[in-house]
DNA sequence: TATGAAATATTAGTCTAATTCATAATTATC
DNA sequence: GATAATTATGAATTAGACTAATATTTCATA
C-alpha cells in the first residue's frame, strides 16, 4: 500500500471544501488529475472513502481516519520545512563550542550571553571532554566550534582568526620581579608557578617559554579557576602566566604587578575553528563578530 | 521545497546505516537512485546535509532535523496504513446505532455488551436526537445503523430483517381485560393508556390500530422507562401496548396479564439499515447475528 | 605519492507513472 | 425533463524515477 503527501493533502482539501473540484482548485491541479488521485488512493487502500450520493461529498469513517492521520502527519511535514528554512536564515541551529584555551572562558561566557539574546533559538553549549581531539569531534559533527591558538589546515575547516592576545607575567606586587621591565624565561626557575591543570604543552607559559628554553620552575600549582590563580598569586603564593586580557575583568588587581615576557613581549592569536558548511551560517557569523569585539567593550 | 516519504526513508537509513550503499540496500533502491534522491533532497532544501569527509557517514545538524522529523512522521504513516488495514479486516470501525423503536433498547443493551467483548476496537455508541431524520443522518455517515421497523428503498441503505414480533396488549391481571381473549382497537376507547414520549406514529399502537380506527383513549400518559411503564401498568394506573418480548426480561411479571391486539394478533418485522457499503464489514454482520440471536437466549 | 579498493556522483537511456485535454457519465437543481 | 455542475474515463503528453555504465572521489595500503 503507498500513500503520499500529496495524496492526504487531496483528502483534506477535499473533506474542508466538499468537493474533488474545489479541492483540485484548492491545490492547483486539474480536475482530471485530482480524480485520478483518488482512484489510485482507492486502489492502493481498497476502502470506500466517500458517501455515495452526497453533496457537499461527505468522507466514509475510513475516509476520516485518513484525514485525520492527514492532520497530524502534515503540519509535521510543514513544521520541519520551516525549521529548514530556519535554518538557512540562521534562526535555529545548534553552536556546541570546545575551548582548548582554559583562560578563554573568561571572555566567553559574557559573549555567549550577548549572543543568547539574539539568538534563542540557537542551542548553545560548552563541551569538555575533547581536549585533545576537539578539531576531529568538530569534523565528525559533535561540536560546532572549537576556540584555538594554533590553527591546523583542513579541508573542510575554516579557522577564523578572533585578536591577538600578550601573555603576561603576573605576580604579587610586592615580589622581587614586580619592579621588573619585563621577564624572561631563567626568571621562573626561581618561582613557584600557579597554572591550570591541563596538560603543559597547552599552557602558553610552558609552550612558549620554558619547554623551549628547558626551564623547570621550583614548583608547578594546579588551579582549575582563574580569580582562584590570581588571588593566590596576590598572597604570594606563586607567580602565574595569563592573556593580558584577564585582569581588565578582575576585581582586584592592586596587589598584583603584571609584565611582559621577554624584553619584546609575547604574542599570541586566538581561532575560531567551524566547518566550511557553517562558515557562512548568520549565527556563527554573529559570534564572532561578538567575540572581536568582547574585549573592547 | 518538495519532500516525499521516499526522502525521509531514506535520509533515516542512511542515519541508521551510516552509508548511502547500506541504506540503498535496505531500501531496495540502486545505489545510483539514492544518490540522486540525495541530490533532490539538497537541490529542494538547499542545505547540506552531510559532514565531509566523514565514514561512516555522518549527518549534518539540518541533515539531524530531517531525521527526527522522518522518525515522527513515518510511524504515523505506518499507522495509517495498518488502520486501513484493520479497517478493512473489521477490526477497528464506529457503530453509532440511532434507534426509532424505543422499546429496542430493552434488547439493544444486551446485544452491544455481547458486541463490546468481541469488538474491542470498534467505536459503539447509541445517538439520539436523529428520531425523524435518522435514514438520512446515516446517508451522510453521522451515524451507522438505523433500527427501524419500516424499510424505505434507498440505492445506498440495505435494510437487514432482525426478527419479528408482536406488539401485544398489557393490563395489570385484575383489569376488566385481564380475561379477554384479545383486544381490538375500540377497547382502547375506555383505557388511560400509558406509552414513550415520542411522536404518535412511531407507537405501533397507534400506528397499527388507533388511528386507521380513529380511536383517542381516556387518556394519553408519556413515560421514559419501559420498566416504569409496566410498574404503573401494574398499579392499574392504565394500559400499554409494548412488544412481545419486553415481559420476558421484565422482573415481575406476576400482577400483568399480556393479550394479543385483534383476534389475529398483529405481527411486525424489526431491520437493522445499514450503508450498503457497511454491509459486508465483519462487525456489522456480527452486530446483526447477535441481534437476531439475543431474543432467543 | 602512487595504487587499488570502496563509496559516491554523474550521465544517458528506458520506462513508469502523473498530468492534462477532451469527452463521457453522473448528479443536482430548477 | 432539461440544464448546469460535478465527477469519471481514455488517450496523449510530459515529467521524473530508476538503472546500468562510467567517472570521480576517498581511504588505506605500500
Amino acid at each position: 500500500m503507498n500513500i503520499e503527501f500529496k495524496h492526504l493533502r487531496l483528502l483534506l482539501a477535499i473533506h474542508e471544501t466538499g468537493s474533488v473540484l474545489g479541492a483540485a482548485e484548492v491545490l492547483n491541479l486539474s480536475q482530471s488529475s485530482a480524480s485520478h488521485q483518488i482512484k489510485y488512493i482507492r486502489e492502493q487502500t481498497d476502502v470506500e472513502l466517500f458517501l455515495p450520493e452526497t453533496r457537499p461529498l461527505k468522507l466514509s469513517n475510513a475516509g476520516i481516519e485518513i484525514v485525520n492521520s492527514a492532520r497530524k502527519i502534515l503540519p509535521e511535514v510543514e513544521r520541519l520545512k520551516s525549521r529548514i528554512s530556519d535554518y538557512k536564515t540562521g534562526q535555529i541551529g545548534r553552536l556546541h563550542i570546545a575551548i582548548e584555551c582554559h583562560a578563554c572562558f573568561e571572555w566567553l561566557f559574557p559573549v555567549l550571553n550577548k549572543f543568547k539574546d539574539k539568538h534563542s533559538n540557537v542551542d548553545v553549549d560548552i563541551k569538555h571532554g575533547h581536549a585533545f581531539s576537539a578539531m576531529s569531534a568538530m569534523r565528525k559533527g559533535e561540536i560546532d566550534l572549537v576556540i584555538s591558538s594554533d590553527p591546523e589546515k583542513h579541508e573542510d575547516v575554516d579557522f577564523h582568526e578572533l585578536f591577538s592576545y600578550e601573555p603576561t607575567f603576573i605576580c604579587a606586587e610586592k615580589h622581587r620581579l614586580a619592579d621588573a621591565k619585563f621577564v624572561v624565561a631563567s626568571d621562573f626557575a626561581r618561582e613557584h608557578v600557579i597554572t591550570y591543570p591541563v596538560p603543559r604543552e597547552r599552557i602558553d607559559l610552558f609552550s612558549q617559554l620554558l619547554i623551549p628554553n628547558d626551564i623547570k620552575p621550583l614548583s608547578i600549582r594546579e588551579v582549575e579557576l582563574t580569580s582562584v590563580i590570581l588571588m593566590l598569586v596576590g598572597m604570594g603564593k606563586g607567580v602565574t602566566v595569563l592573556p593580558d586580557w584577564v585582569l581588565k575583568n578582575s576585581l582586584d588587581t592592586s596587589r598584583l604587578s603584571q609584565k611582559p615576557l621577554t624584553e619584546s613581549g609575547l604574542r599570541k592569536k586566538l581561532y575560531a575553528a567551524v566547518r566550511t558548511q557553517d562558515t557562512a551560517r548568520p549565527y556563527i557569523q554573529n559570534f564572532l563578530d561578538l567575540s572581536r569585539m568582547i574585549l573592547f567593550s
